[in-house]
DNA sequence: GAAGATTGACGGTTCAATCTTT
DNA sequence: AAAGATTGAACCGTCAATCTTC
């Protein structure tokens, strides 16, 4: 019997489980998480900001989540949520100037941290595993078509 | 510039946590998460059972969420603690009967989900991912072997 | 003192229910 | 009624501190 391809879906389970751990740790000396990061990532290359139900399309995670990330980080004044005069229901959700700076300084350490993990694989390989993770991810979403409604994502 | 590793690792994370989101809907109708799955998975294939140390190692995560884990599965007596007599400090956690009946239950509509996902892919491409998994997961050991000192994996 | 297990504090995540605005 | 945001309950996960046993 062929095990291949259900031991690739769940490396790819333990690799993300064991680089969401590392990565907390690597971010801990910055005072903040990986989670955290992303939304300073997202809205960082977003200067005129987005909504929280934008944040939780691109992040892929429930909305009510959102909702105690953004308390967690407003607290620290990384961001800042705007009323949006059009339509009252929304925030519009921006970076501070210190949020931005943080930013900035994290970036570049973790982008290294994370290139240093395949700098010495061959490109075509990289790009065979990134089109099957792809692949996966589609396939999740067909999933949950299939068995209950899901949001589309964004 | 080169994004492309860069991408592949974010690409691992997207993946896994979407893929980790549908697999707790996927459980759901057995009353079970993937978490709970995945102890049962282990203890199915260890009859003789094992102490909570290695099923911490083992799911690379902390001991202490591997109490917590224990604590709602004993609850629901699908696992047993019982005390080992050469060491009183360990515990030797089995499946009861029900566990195993609910294991086996389970296994195959997870197998299949998850075969599904990579049913169409060529064989050498999903090794090529896996290979590259693989690769990341050690990068990663090595990285908080860098950074800071961290039990060893099993 | 070291090892296995536990506890408390905290952050991340989902889900169902609710509130306000549209 | 539908959409955006929030709340409360529950689970997953880490870390620091503690307890018992070795």
């Amino acid at each position: 019997m062929n095990n291949l391809p259900y031991e690739c879906v769940i490396q790819a389970l333990r690799t993300a489980n064991l680089l969401w751990r590392e990565s907390r740790r690597l971010f801990r000396p910055f005072g903040i998480t990986e989670a955290q990061y992303n939304v300073l990532h997202l809205l960082g290359q977003h200067p005129e900001g987005m909504s929280q139900k934008e944040l939780s399309n691109l992040l892929v995670v429930d909305s009510s989540n959102v909702t105690l990330l953004l308390n967690r980080m407003e607290k620290r004044k990384w961001i800042t949520r705007r009323t949006v005069l059009q339509d009252r229901r929304v925030y519009n959700v921006c970076l501070t100037s210190s949020g931005n700076t943080l930013w900035e300084k994290i970036r570049p350490h973790y982008r290294d941290a994370v290139l240093s993990l395949l700098s010495k694989e061959q490109t075509k390989e990289v790009e065979t595993a990134y089109k099957i993770l792809k692949i996966i991810e589609s396939q999740v979403n067909q999933w949950s078509i299939n068995h209950q409604p899901l949001e589309v994502m964004s």
